[in-house]
RNA sequence: GCUGCUGUAGCUCAGAGGUAGAGCACUCCCUUGGUAAGGGAGAGGUCGAGAGUUCGAUUCUCUCCAGCAGCACCA
């Protein structure tokens, strides 16, 4: 606090202070440092909040002074006004639209609006164009803070019901800050720039437009989005373009096509056809996860597909998710009733079915049970996506059975095994966010306090940092979840590691404790991969499709250069097939330029040439995918290197 | 599930109220070649399904199915 009340002492970020009058703004101050600075201005960061260079500063702060050149801070405000630009325009071109909301996202911006016809495709180009007039005017951005009453009533009077609701659900000791550029009016909090000729015209673009629900409530009704993007300059705006083709190149269901991995059809929506090829990336990578799990002490089962309603009622799952499950109904002889059951959605209830035959001791905990196992879910048809969010689907299922003492242990071994696994999948970097409990929930406060804090613990205890994520837990129990990056900085969350104090309890699951009694056993859900579809789907995009040697479904293309080499050509895949290398031939009529472009496109790694010279020599031209280089090598050395390469790193 | 868009050859896409088109892929022929498409010929379609309007619908209207984008959902 500033000793007297009529100044305060601002703090640079080089450390040094100065005294100003209370009540002096940020566009004061730069003016005070430099008239470049005043010009260049735009916001300042005032105690780590974000202050709009128009707003007074009434006691002692840290201040810093930021320009275009400040990319966070100079996006931010962008793309906040840019929506309000956007919604001008929108009500200008469509005066009977209504306003809702219009946050900044990453990279750019939303707006939701309420209006009877559908925005289409040509539209974003009219607004578009309106909103760069609107730049042009560049009119003046002003804010007034107004008493909750007289904002709803203006905004009742202007017919703008969205407004109002926002105003109530705003708490009640926050001020209401009015927004003005020219005579276009929003509620907004701010920090905005000074006027919209700020805002770089030609750095910006409107992306798409979507339905989404007012408030985010599906009960609610149903708004129309447009999507924009902005940066501080052009460049910038090209290089993220870019990078969005550069992802749509990657999309797995383009990739899956291409490279003859898979199809799906409107027979079966949701769920794959996998072919020969996607087949072999599959049962490699599953391969792979049985011996990683056989050797971190699972024991692998297996459970029926088909189970009777019964035992869903008794997990719980058939009152939470009745709707999301495939339903089976058998007309059986001589039964009053028909027999309800349900495809599996999920594997606990029946690994508990497996732990619970006969009595287990204590000494057999913790029992670490292992599935993949295939499960199927009715998700609704807007959720469904390539084979990323499907109805069928295996995944790598495991549930350790165990006494509280032994979460800690377990934890830590789990995160050491999905690290290695992660790793050799070519993924370096995970995140893990620890979520607690969420609104609907089952088991008492005392329980959650008690099986939270006993996670918390055992996170804690492994030394990895973690992120807090609260109400994000399962219904129940609190939960680990694993998130990777892929190679173009997207985040997946893929692993999970779950306490379940629940499910035992509604089943029945005990054991046989050092005192003779009967005790009840936590039950972990852990997964690593989550699903093989969808992991396999992450595989594709992270590697654009050029999967590591020893997962790539057809590794080597054996291509002869004329046809006096095809003998020579069956012999090399031979050889090959017999060090463990998927190789095949390709003796075809067609040039050898027409081969290497179709193996290139089919993304298989490595090529192997064949004509006269190595016929003679024993040896083959190699060129390995993306390099334009070949090399000649012998028919020895290639198969030692390639069969080395198809080996899996937990077999090296 | 909700909003909007889309559905034509294996793939990518054009088309129009009156006998359905291209490129690539496929089959055959010629070509035997040196690292991302050699040449020629041929075959290939219930225009997503059903109903309606019309002399006539693949085209217009409606319903359904599926896909795409976003929202909601994700045990």
């Amino acid at each position: 606090m500033a000793l007297d009340s009529q100044s305060v002492s601002l703090t640079f970020p080089d450390g040094n202070a100065r005294s100003f009058d209370a009540g002096v703004t940020p566009a004061q101050v730069a003016a005070d440092i430099s008239t470049s600075l005043a010009k260049k201005a735009i916001s300042a960061t005032v105690d780590g909040q974000h202050w709009d260079l128009q707003w007074p500063i009434n006691a002692d702060a840290q201040i810093a002074i930021h320009t275009m050149k400040d990319e966070v801070q100079a996006n931010e405000l962008i793309r906040h006004d840019l929506a309000h630009i956007m919604a001008r325009a929108v009500q200008e071109i469509w005066p009977d639209t209504k306003v809702t909301i219009g946050p900044v996202i990453e990279n750019g911006w939303y707006y939701d609006f309420d209006r009877a016809e559908p925005f289409t495709p040509e539209d974003l180009g009219l607004i578009e164009k309106k909103m760069k007039e609107i730049i042009n005017k560049r009119d003046a951005v002003t804010t007034e803070v107004w008493d909750r009453q007289r904002a709803i009533d203006f905004y009742t009077a202007n017919d703008e019901p969205y407004k109002v609701e926002l105003i109530d659900a705003i708490p009640g000791d926050e001020p209401l800050r009015m927004y003005w550029h020219g005579d276009w009016q929003d509620l907004c909090r701010g920090p905005h720039l000074q006027h919209t000729g700020q805002v770089p015209g030609d750095a910006f673009k409107l992306m798409s437009i979507a339905g989404a629900y007012w408030r985010g409530d599906s009960s609610r009704q149903m708004l129309q989005r447009i999507y924009g993007v902005a940066f501080t300059g052009k460049e910038k705006l090209k290089a993220h373009l870019h990078m969005l083709e550069e992802a749509a190149k990657r999309d797995h269901r383009k990739l899956g096509r291409e490279m003859n991995l898979f199809h799906m059809q409107e027979e079966a929506p949701g769920q794959v056809f996998w072919h020969p090829n996607g087949w072999t990336v599959y049962t490699e990578l599953q391969d792979y996860m049985r011996r990683k799990q056989r050797a971190a002490g699972y024991k692998e089962v297996n459970t029926p597909q088909v189970v009777d309603r019964k035992l869903w009622e008794a997990s719980g799952h058939w009152d939470k998710y009745q709707e999301h499950m495939f339903i089976v109904e058998v007309d059986e002889e001589h039964a009053r009733e028909k027999s309800i059951n349900a495809l599996k959605p999920m594997n606990c209830p029946c690994h508990v079915q497996v732990f619970n035959q006969g009595l287990k001791s204590y000494r057999e905990l913790p029992l670490r049970m292992a599935e993949f196992g295939s499960c199927s879910r009715y998700e609704p048809s807007g959720a469904l996506h390539g084979i990323m969010r499907v109805r069928g689907f295996t995944q790598d299922d495991g549930h350790i059975f165990c006494t509280e003492d032994q979460i800690e242990a377990e934890c830590a071994a789990f995160l050491d095994y999905l690290s290695s696994v992660y790793k050799d999948l070519g993924f370096e970097k995970f995140e893990i966010m620890f979520a607690t409990r969420p609104e609907k929930r089952v088991g008492s406060e005392e329980s959650w306090d008690h099986v939270e804090s006993a996670l918390e613990k055992a996170i804690k205890a492994t030394g990895h940092s973690y992120t807090l994520d609260p109400g994000e837990g399962a219904f129940y129990g609190p939960k680990l979840d694993f998130k990777l990056t892929d190679a173009i900085g997207r985040e997946w969350q893929c692993g999970t590691f779950q306490v379940d104090p629940n499910l035992p309890e509604r089943l029945g699951a005990t054991y046989i404790g050092e005192d003779g009694a009967k005790h009840r056993p936590y039950m972990l859900h852990r997964a690593c991969l989550g699903s093989f579809e969808r992991f396999i789907g992450i595989l594709i995009e992270n590697h654009a499709g050029k999967l590591p040697f020893w997962l790539a479904p057809r590794q080597v293309v054996v291509a002869s250069i004329t046809s006096d080499a095809d003998d020579y050509v069956n012999e090399v895949v031979e050889t090959l097939k017999a060090a463990g290398v998927r190789a095949e031939a390709d003796i075809r009529n067609e040039k050898i330029n027409y081969k290497v472009r179709e193996h290139s496109v089919g993304k298989v790694p490595v090529i192997l040439a064949v004509g006269h010279r190595e016929v003679e020599e024993r040896t083959v031209t190699v060129r390995r995918l993306g390099e334009k280089q070949t090399q000649v090598q012998s028919l020895e050395a290639v198969t030692n290197e390639l069969s080395q390469a198809a080996t899996p790193p937990d077999l090296l």
